[in-house]
DNA sequence: TAAAATTACTTGTAAATACAAGTGAAATAA
DNA sequence: TTATTTCACTTGTATTTACAAGTAATTTTA
């Protein structure tokens, strides 16, 4: 199964410490043990702790102070909707309402808001779907999600009303998000968005498309969301 | 001038193996140096010029093959203007020229772009300006910034033409990003941008708020930055 | 009592050394 | 000629040692 050999003592330093942070053992402001203490427990040398401590402050679960100790910061903040976890974990899941729109159904696809497809996606075909997201009851978000159909049993029969889509991948796909890129831009309000924003003409609008990559090889998620910022502006950290 | 005693080693390795990658004395596709050969070049140790390669290859300068040698990749693609570095590598450094509007002045404040700013960083006061960047000639940015008025001598008479504010500050001040929050949002043009940007009423633009933390305890860079994003999307990846 | 110095910690930097492991070209053997 | 082995070179891991520098509590001194 796992082995322990080859995998270099620095890396298990780093994941027993990292879990031991999410998990709650460390909490936010609490001191780690020094360098030296973590050398006896862990029975390596301190150029072998530091590396470890370098990643982990790297990542910002931690921040080191000359003289005084290694902080623990906690689990380090996405970037909101702007990174990595979606519209979902950007506005706090209490006053978000979502309205399936077009219920997941299986489409043919050729390209994905300006994203090039490669040969198996386009072949595989697509799961559609578009979802009206109101925040205290008021329209904000209306996005759009496109997803190789490859290996996904079931899904366009689960329900998107009130879960997030990264949680059901995750869950019952194993499918996690590593990274992606998007594409931001400003426009003005069309037939469509007037209607679901319920506003005026010329109403400015945010667009946003995303490829968003994931732990799977070659199997990416596109989504475009439009966004009316006239009372919730796009919030994130970096 | 600078203190070079003081600044570490492996700081100064990867400075300057930096500005080859950036200027481009090594392009995509160029194996570095080995560490040996470094080692006999900067007069250090190997341990030395391994700290200088991690934190390149962590930012995507390099990437390092066992058995090869260390590739460099160029100047890493980053989340662009949505992340850490700014709007200078967002588009590529090339095609970005730099119009000072309102060149750097101590000015008072009390908020910045709705952060909430310390009694310090109130006190101290900032420096301001105002810039519009065009892309092939046509203006797409046009930013705000201020910036606490805290430990930087002579930095109103720094020349921001064609460098970056953020090596400047990397550079001579040793200050360095680190994080931060952001606020998005697509608006109207008002009167200035519509002069600016050269387009008509209604037209809409990406405006975007930013709190910019970086390693001094305290220091934040404020920005507001201004998009027309007609031709040019704001592209980053995460 | 209050300020100053000491001291015992902490992390930061750096060298010297050793071996493991991957890569690729050159030398060797079939 | 072709396949194999060897070898020189690369980066990866890890130890040991040493001192610098920042922090904070303690002790000393005024």
């Amino acid at each position: 199964m796992e082995q322990d050999t080859n995998i270099p003592q620095h890396r298990k330093v780093y994941e027993i410490l990292r879990s031991h942070i999410t998990s709650g053992v460390f909490v936010e402001g609490d001191l780690l043990p020094s360098e030296n203490e973590l050398c006896t427990v862990h029975l390596v040398t301190r150029p072998t702790i530091r590396k470890a401590l370098d990643r982990l402050a790297n990542e910002g679960y931690i921040v080191r102070h000359q003289g005084k100790g290694s902080i623990v910061m906690g689990i380090p903040k996405g970037a909101g909707i702007l990174s990595l976890t979606g519209t979902t974990s950007a506005i706090g899941q209490d006053n978000l309402t979502t309205h399936i729109i077009i219920k997941p159904e299986i489409r043919n696809w050729s390209e994905a808001f300006t994203f090039p497809l490669n040969k198996l996606e386009v072949e595989s075909g697509c799961i559609y779907m578009e979802r009206l997201r109101l925040v205290n009851s008021k329209p904000v978000f209306y996005d759009i999600t496109m997803i190789p159909n490859i290996n996904l049993s079931r899904f366009t029969s689960r329900n998107f009303e009130n879960k997030s889509l990264f949680d059901i991948l995750r869950k019952y796909y194993h499918i996690e998000v590593r990274g992606g890129e998007q594409k931001l831009l400003a426009i003005v309000a069309d037939e469509r968005l007037k209607d679901y924003f319920k506003v005026g003409s010329g109403h400015p609008v945010l667009q946003l498309n995303r490829k968003i990559e994931t732990n799977r090889p070659g199997f990416s998620i596109y989504s475009q969301v439009f966004c009316n910022t006239d009372e919730y502006a796009l919030y994130g950290t970096f």
